[in-house]
DNA sequence: GCAAACGCTGCACTGAGTGCCATCACGGGT
DNA sequence: ACCCGTGATGGCACTCAGTGCAGCGTTTGC
């Protein structure tokens, strides 16, 4: 969604709720058609307005800069994210949160794919692009950390194993993202998420039921419902070897 | 290293090789003593040479900009690592090689701790440094994930592996550079960097040993080596509980 | 109908970054 | 001793992103 999802129909002035920002949207529309047709660093800002037909000082009313013209939804889609975080009841599993807060981002591309290709081939080759794309990266990540760390609070290395956790899993969600947006169509994008987010939170989840785990000698013996959340079992494994082994 | 060791003596023409770039270190020097005390966006490049007593082209002659200047030592430090991930004979234990790569890195801060301690706090407030650091760690942490991709081929979910190891590296080596940094001497960086990076290791190290995984009706039964890495373990169980849940 | 507010525009200015050319120092060759 | 090629430097002019300011037209509230 986002950009150039909503027509840019002007003139009714009912409408001016609805499509109040039709200026932001032309610019991103005549943004895109240069980019794509002569490059982004070719292209100037007046090529932009002069396309668009408004004045130089107006896209910097709705653009702080001409690298956030191809990222026009992150700013509300962080926005979304940080919500969903704060209105949790606090007694949710972690880790399954915070991937569930990453999916919501991929939902976001999802939701324009073409759009989103567009932006990845143009971000994969304008350094430029890719640094402030770095940047609106990091944003999530700290924003998934944050709540972390508030969860984690008290906990032995909280903020270290938050900050670890929150870049995992923004790792495993750009992998699959990537994936998908190179993938042309062939593959879909949230269940090559799923995928993805699955391996960290069997990794780094931490859940609920049951199991017993015993050590003879130099050998563990582990024995565990098949329906236990994997994580469990390891955090259990790594209990045991931890009270013998130092 | 890096910066403001080297002593800039000039004249001697038998020194050229060694202190070459003596105008490096004169607007490097320069600069810092600026943007401590203006501030970095309050010091323009023309502020910077002319108390360097050079000319404004020279100073992009040395820096392809000026966020260039603030890291002037991370272009050899990357080498330096891509070449020591290189240097291998490959039949090291991955997650451990680049955690040491990471360690490389670290040694680099804590070699010039107070020039450290100063770009961190640059850093921390001025928003474009930050945005151009994201760009450098980025590149430590492709470095680390194509080592990882070359090591892992073949592996199922081998590039995702990979990124995931080398996200979750370079946070634990950032998360222990930045406590380091904060703690104005109190801490000892290598300390602190070994602690998060074990924390890593122990969580995706997968070593060499063996194991056995039995499934038995609703009941999962495994026996592993008590020094077997807690991952090898981990993914033993998935592959049963797939190959039987599926 | 008026006034305050808001959105849009143009203009002039700063500062980063680049291309080009003149200059100068140096080392090698004659 | 002289000349010349090379490379490092400096100066100049230019493009372009981004900002502050002032003017102006429209909308909105009273």
């Amino acid at each position: 969604m986002s950009s150039s999802s909503a027509a840019p129909r002007r003139g009714d002035k009912a409408e001016a709720a609805a499509t109040r920002p039709s200026m932001r949207e032309a610019l991103i529309a005549a943004a895109f058609e240069l980019f794509l047709e002569r490059g982004y660093e070719q292209t100037t800002i007046d090529d932009i307005v002069s396309l668009a037909g408004v004045g130089r000082r107006s896209f910097f009313r709705y653009f702080p800069s001409k690298e956030d013209v191809v990222f026009p939804d992150h700013e509300r889609c962080l926005a979304d994210m940080t919500a969903f975080l704060a209105s949790g009841t606090g007694d949710e599993e972690p880790v399954r949160r915070v991937c569930d807060a990453a999916r919501m981002v991929l939902r976001m591309y999802a939701e324009n794919p073409t759009f989103s290709v567009q932006r990845y081939r143009l971000t994969k080759q304008v350094p430029n692009l890719r640094a402030y794309e770095l940047s609106v990266v990091w944003r999530y990540e700290r924003g998934l950390a944050e709540y972390l760390r508030a969860r984690f609070r008290g906990r032995r290395d909280g903020t270290l194993q938050a900050d670890v956790i929150a870049a995992a899993v923004v790792a495993a969600h750009n992998n699959a993202l990537r994936s998908w947006l190179r993938s042309d169509g062939r593959l879909d994008a949230e269940v090559t998420v799923d995928h993805a987010l699955r391996s960290v939170q069997s990794a780094f989840g931490t859940p609920p039921p049951a199991l017993v785990g015993t050590r003879a000698d130099d050998v563990l013996v582990v024995v565990a419902r098949r329906d236990a959340p994997l994580w469990r079992v390891v955090r259990e494994i790594e209990a045991v070897r931890e009270s013998s082994t130092d």
